[in-house]
RNA sequence: GCGCCUGUAGCUCAGCUGGAUAGAGCAACGGACUUCUAAUCCGUGGGCCGAGAGUUCGAAUCCCUCCAGGCGCACCA
């Protein structure tokens, strides 16, 4: 609809310069936008101002000249108003909006779905946490900003694959091998002052005590740093795969988990380096070998290789990055804590080095998820083994309640998330407000299957009978789904989504409460019948991009 | 000290990349179930968009300076 109406003021544009009325002028970006105020029509279009300054024209004069021009034979517009400092108001023909429902109901699954992307790759990385400990609350919110994210571009045309970055190489792995290996010898009888930077949850103990049942007491004659390093990956393992199966059941799955430990393989980091320093981006000074990140903006330059000849995760996260232009991708996208926020430039700066734009390679801050037990703080740290799990989450307030929380606010706005609220059936919940109307439809329907009333075809019912305001309003809000869809794929926004489902599920519950569909009248049951079954069809989309169920009951 | 993010109704937050009279939910108050689900709806009140200057036809939105909070500023990840 929006893109028809572009086009044809580009046209009316076009017309008024061939005319002589405006000058010879490239046509700068147009907006067309929905009006906060009805009154002011269905889309309003601001070209007229934004031709002004480049005409030296008074822009009203503009606006009168490009209403004049327009070329509309398929009568898309009902009126064309010009208003304000010059704006350009269309009201579009109830008859268009009408076929919008066609759309729907021909299109189903499919409506919404947009060819922004065309077929370009992207990949999405995310979550990415330390293998040292189960996933909690914190990572809850990049998991789900990331999967639906993903879904978004999905569903606009691009083809997607989404990664988790194994950090499973360096000292966070090694401390972790260290802790299992106390809370091994403490189930033997030894003393251990458990060291303040080893990791303290009980999952650490479980690990150790599988190992001893498993192999016996053993190690305790080996050799430390072997077993450390042995038990490092045991537990690694033991602990990612604990992680995939949270995630699984959080609704999250990866197409691909990329191991760090993989780049270090055929000394593919130092070979990488190497080719770096004969691009000159790599310099050593005696003891250390610095990346000049300030070449492309960042404050200071970065070590790549320590004194003691151990690479940085800087090293490896420049092998990594372009280890994923390699397979092909055209463009990345990293969703982070927030807390990371200072490594973007030195980033940024590698892939430049690389030969890549900066703009390849989008990253989307996630900010810190405030966690509260009814309106209380809950303290959290890992390495202390105080914190709540997104397992318990997913067990106390459940994956849809919990998806749809950490998608309401923009990701780089803190979130409270309390525990109590996310778990209340209440209307302070905004997840079964939106339920509540899919399942409503539903039972619309089964209602009218019950009274021997088929949801007809949309070319079977009189769809002029749809005259009462709300359903105008449902028809112009779920035309606006697509584009809303391709304005959060554009922004990298997935709030945006649920901002959109809280509205249509608003008009439908209004609209509800006002008209009864399923009445004596045949024709007006049917035309309603296909009003609510597209508004139904809207919401599944919308919730299946979200990742969050679309009950037929509640 | 430097950098990034945030500051909008009592609370939690939107505001479509500069548009028209700044919105929603919660909380407060008053109404609506003989009905296709009241997990809903209707109505009322509530604002110096942190402050100040600037850019232009037009600013919550962009520039600059402050103020407040958060997060960074490693040869950690």
């Amino acid at each position: 609809m929006k893109n028809q109406l572009a086009s044809i003021i580009a046209e009316a544009v076009l017309t008024c310069v061939q005319k002589g009325l405006l000058p010879e002028v490239q046509l700068p970006p147009i907006e067309i936008e929905v009006p906060a105020n009805p009154e002011h029509g269905d889309y309003a279009c601001n070209a007229a101002m934004v031709l002004a300054s480049l005409a030296k024209q008074n822009p009203r004069k503009i606006a009168q000249a490009i209403a004049d021009n327009l070329s509309d034979p398929e009568k898309l517009l009902e009126k064309v108003d010009i208003a304000g400092p010059g704006f350009l108001n269309f009201r579009i023909r109830d008859e268009f909006w009408r076929k919008i429902l066609q759309d729907i109901h021909e299109q189903k699954e499919a409506y919404g779905r947009v060819n922004l992307g065309q077929g370009k790759k992207v990949q999405v990385e995310f979550v990415s946490a330390n293998p040292t400990g189960p996933l909690h609350i914190g990572h809850a919110r990049g998991a789900v900003v990331g999967d639906v994210l993903s879904n978004l571009l999905e569903a606009t045309g691009y083809r997607v694959s989404r990664e988790y970055y194994i950090n499973d190489a360096g000292n966070q792995m090694n401390n972790l091998g260290k802790s299992v290996l106390y809370r091994y010898r403490e189930l033997q009888g030894e003393a251990i002052d458990f060291p303040d930077n080893c990791y303290q949850g009980d999952y650490i103990k479980d690990i150790a005590a599988d190992i001893l049942r498993r192999e016996g007491k053993r190690y305790l004659a080996e050799n430390e740093d072997e077993t450390v390093a042995a038990f490092n990956a045991v537990a690694g393992s033991v602990i990612l795969e604990g992680i995939k199966e949270d995630l699984r059941d959080f609704g999250v799955v990866f197409d691909c988990y990329f191991s760090e430990k993989e780049l270090y393989q055929e000394d593919g980091v130092n070979r990488l380096l190497d080719a770096l320093k004969d691009q000159g981006f790599i310099y050593s000074d005696g003891e250390t070998l610095w990346f000049r990140t300030t070449a492309y903006g960042d404050e200071k330059d970065r070590v790549v290789i320590r004194k003691n000849g151990d690479p940085t995760y800087f090293a490896a996260d420049i092998a990594y990055h372009q280890n994923k232009f390699f397979r092909g991708f055209d463009l990345l996208i990293d969703i982070w804590g927030a807390d990371h926020h200072g490594y973007m430039p030195r980033l940024w700066a590698a892939i430049q080095a690389l030969g890549h734009e900066r703009n390849d390679l989008k990253i989307i801050l996630v900010q810190l998820v405030n966690l509260l037990r009814a309106g209380e703080p809950v303290a959290m740290s890992t390495r202390s083994g105080e914190f709540v799990t997104l397992r318990e989450v997913l067990d106390e307030v459940g994956r849809d309640a919990a998806r749809y929380n950490f998608l309401m606010r923009r990701s780089d706005s803190h979130l409270d998330f309390d525990l109590e609220v996310a778990k209340k059936q209440t209307n302070e919940n905004p997840v079964f407000y939106v339920q509540y109307a899919h399942a409503r439809i539903c039972s619309i329907l089964r209602t009218a299957q019950e009274r021997g009333l088929a949801l007809p075809a949309f070319d079977r019912i009189d769809a002029s009978l749809l005259g009462e305001p709300e359903e105008k309003a449902l028809i112009k809000m779920m035309a606006r789904y697509p584009e809303m869809i391709e304005g959060a794929a554009r922004a990298l926004e997935v709030h945006r989504i649920t901002f959109y489902l809280n509205d249509l599920a608003g008009i439908f519950h209004s609209y509800y409460n006002k008209n009864k569909v399923v009445t004596d009248d045949a024709a007006l049951s049917g035309a309603r019948l296909v009003l609510v079954e597209g508004v139904r069809i809207v919401l599944a989309n919308a919730l299946g991009i979200l990742g969050v169920g679309a009950p037929e009951k509640m």
